[in-house]
Order: C-alpha cells, then sequence, then structure tokens
DNA sequence: ATACGATTTTGATAATTATCAAAGGACGTA
DNA sequence: TACGTCCTTTGATAATTATCAAAATCGTAT
C-alpha cells in the first residue's frame, strides 16, 4: 500500500474498491525544489498529499513575502482555503525541496461522495484533524513568545533550518529576519 | 422549523427523519448573562448552537483571561478543540449576555452518523465552515493591525462594545486595553 | 441628585521589535 | 585561490506597544 493510501486510512479503514476509487482521480508526482505548485489568485483544486519533501505556503503583504505555514513529510500541501471554499485563494505554495507527491483532483470528488458515504466520513475526519492543525497555530501565536514559536516549529521540523532560508522561517514565526537571527544567537547554549 | 434546525439545512437539506434524530439529542436553553458554559480541562460533548447571545471564548495566559473569539448569534459557542479531538479543552466558555442556545450531545451522534451518511456530510461541511472561519481569522491576525482588526471586528458584530467589556476584546485583539483604548481616541473622527 | 464601584481614558516611561546599513560567511565557479 | 552572489549576523537607531499609575467617566443603587 502505498504512502497515500496509509494516510487516508489512517483516519478510517477504507475497502479495496473505495480506495480504486479514489486512486482513479489522483496522481503522484516528484517535483524539482523550487517548483511553484499554486499561484495565487486561483481556485484550488487538487489536493496535494506530500509524500516527501517541504512546502512553503506563503502570501504577500505589503510586496513581501510571508510564510503563513509550512507542510512537511505526511501533510497537506493545498490553498486549503480555496480547495474547502471554491473561492480563489491568495496563497502561493512553492516547494523548497525536491518533494513526491499525491495530487488528488478534489473537484472530481462529488460522484464518490455519492457512491462512498464512508468518503464523506473520511472528508470529515480530514477536516477535521486540518482544523485542530490550524487550532494548534492559533494557539501558539496567541500563547507563545517568537522563541517559543520557533521551538515548537524546530519540535514538528527538526532541520527546517537547513532545508529553507531564514527569512522564510522568520516570516512564519511573525518577526523580521534579523530578530529572529539574534534569538538564534542567545539562544544557543 | 426552529432556528438550530435552520442552520443545519443551510448546510445540506435534511429529511424529516433525520431532524427528527438530532432534534432528539438536541436540548434548547435559555442561559443568564455571565454564565459559565464549558471549564477548561475538561472534554467538550457538546455542540452548542447559539440562537441568540454572546459568547465569549477564552483561556488563560499567565493568570491572564485572554479572549480567543467571541460568539454570537447563529455561531457555535463550544470548545471546538476538545468536541473535534475528544481530548481535554483549555478553553473556558462564558455568556456574556441573556442567551438562548441549542445543546447538542455529541457523544450521542456516533449512531447517528451511522443511521443516515447525509449526517456524515453534514459534518464535513460543517467543520469546513468553521475551518475557513479559523482561516479568516488566523488571516486577520497575519495582515492585518490591531486598527484593522478591530474594524472588522465592528463589521462582524457593531455593538460588541457595547456589549461586552474593552479589555476582552482588547486581549482578542492580541493588544492592551490602554492600546486600543487610544486607538479608538483617534479613530473616532 | 449623590456616592460608590467598575470601567475606560490619559500620561509618562520602559521594553520589545522593526528598520536600515554594513560586515561576515558560505558556497559555487572560473 | 580568488571572485561573485546569496544569505546571515551584527550594530545603531527609530517606531511600536506594554506597563504602571492616576484621573476621568459611566452605571446604578440609594
Amino acid at each position: 500500500m502505498n504512502a497515500f493510501l496509509r494516510y487516508l486510512n489512517s483516519f478510517t479503514p477504507l475497502t479495496g474498491d473505495v480506495q480504486e476509487a479514489i486512486l482513479r482521480i489522483t496522481i503522484r508526482r516528484e517535483v524539482k525544489a523550487g517548483e511553484l505548485l499554486f499561484d495565487q489568485g486561483n481556485i484550488c483544486k487538487e489536493f496535494h498529499y506530500l509524500e516527501s519533501g517541504i512546502a512553503r505556503v506563503f502570501y504577500y503583504k505589503d510586496g513581501k513575502e510571508v510564510t503563513a505555514w509550512f507542510a512537511s513529510q505526511g501533510q497537506i500541501a493545498s490553498a486549503i482555503d480555496s480547495l474547502f471554499s471554491g473561492k480563489p485563494s491568495f496563497y502561493n505554495i512553492q516547494l523548497t525541496e525536491d518533494s513526491i507527491l499525491w495530487s488528488l483532483q478534489f473537484d472530481k470528488i462529488e460522484p464518490v461522495f455519492e457512491q462512498f458515504p464512508v468518503v464523506e466520513r473520511l472528508g470529515r475526519l480530514m477536516i477535521t484533524h486540518n482544523y485542530l492543525l490550524l487550532d494548534e497555530r492559533m494557539k501558539l501565536f496567541a500563547f507563545c513568545s517568537a522563541e517559543e514559536r520557533y521551538e515548537k516549529l524546530l519540535l514538528q521540523i527538526p532541520d527546517i533550518a537547513q532545508r529553507t532560508k531564514l527569512g522564510y522561517i522568520a516570516s512564519y514565526l511573525g518577526i523580521s529576519q534579523e530578530h529572529l537571527s539574534r534569538i538564534r544567537s542567545t539562544y544557543k547554549k
């Protein structure tokens, strides 16, 4: 069983015919570092599961790129706001490493929902999972200083600092690159 | 049809038997201002729909109360993090006005999911809706200054300043009460 | 109307963090 | 090895916002 199906099955057990129906609307892709997976202003119609690699989801604020979040192995690298709402997104998504992803064509999922009610359940559980991730991030901003947020990020992706630029991380944390640099210098004992 | 059923039907049409099944696990309540609906540390097992009134969802940070969000008429006033995860919440919920709410016993919903697949769909769409609300709030923090966030809040609940304390609003915006006070004084032309 | 308690505003100062500029480092290529 | 480019760190200053204290305002009961 491939990584994508293992991911789906971790939410709720799927029978063979359901898995086949899902794979029929899913494409496995190998993508090079630097590739833009999605551009703001478009409607996101693909559900991208990251088998390996790192994606940076970002938007523009006052002409500058601001990282909204990093998706790493085993996570979703889509403009979820648009995917779920059907409205244009203002996120951009770039793969900052060579990555392998499974792209489910979300605009073809409705018949699958209708044929297999268990897929409704799967959808519900997956969105719930992502809701909780977003809530975590919200709490992180509410509760934690930039230092603490940086430490939490390191727990999630320990080698993030080696895998992407400092400026990307700083904007994710909501602080300037210089400030992050200073935090790191005091912080390494 | 009551407000709660209208709310549910706005996501996906429900037949009479589904509505009955849902109402069987739902209680309508009138609650006085000031009442604590939920205490942190517990597992939230009720899905509260606010027919009228305002709820303040808050947590403690360094001994001080911080507002996570305000739920007003037509919204959900539950510790969603716990409701969806089954883990203890660290939110508290207080009704800051006399309110009417519909409390669905979420721990009794599983049989309803099994009997009526459309309820899985309903759940999926409702969570999706709440995901988008949370994403909006995230973007609000990322994009907007305290001033702009205050203005957006006023768009959502125009009379919020009359209906709850300034300190509650300030902590929601992530700024000190004094700072909000100063913003308001420059801002009223 | 008056007084009380709660809430909000104002003032002064301190802490935090951004910004701008320049200096270091790392790394690939000639 | 030397050079160029990109990225990170350091330094100095400015802007933003918090904090603490006191004054003003509001709401309500007397």
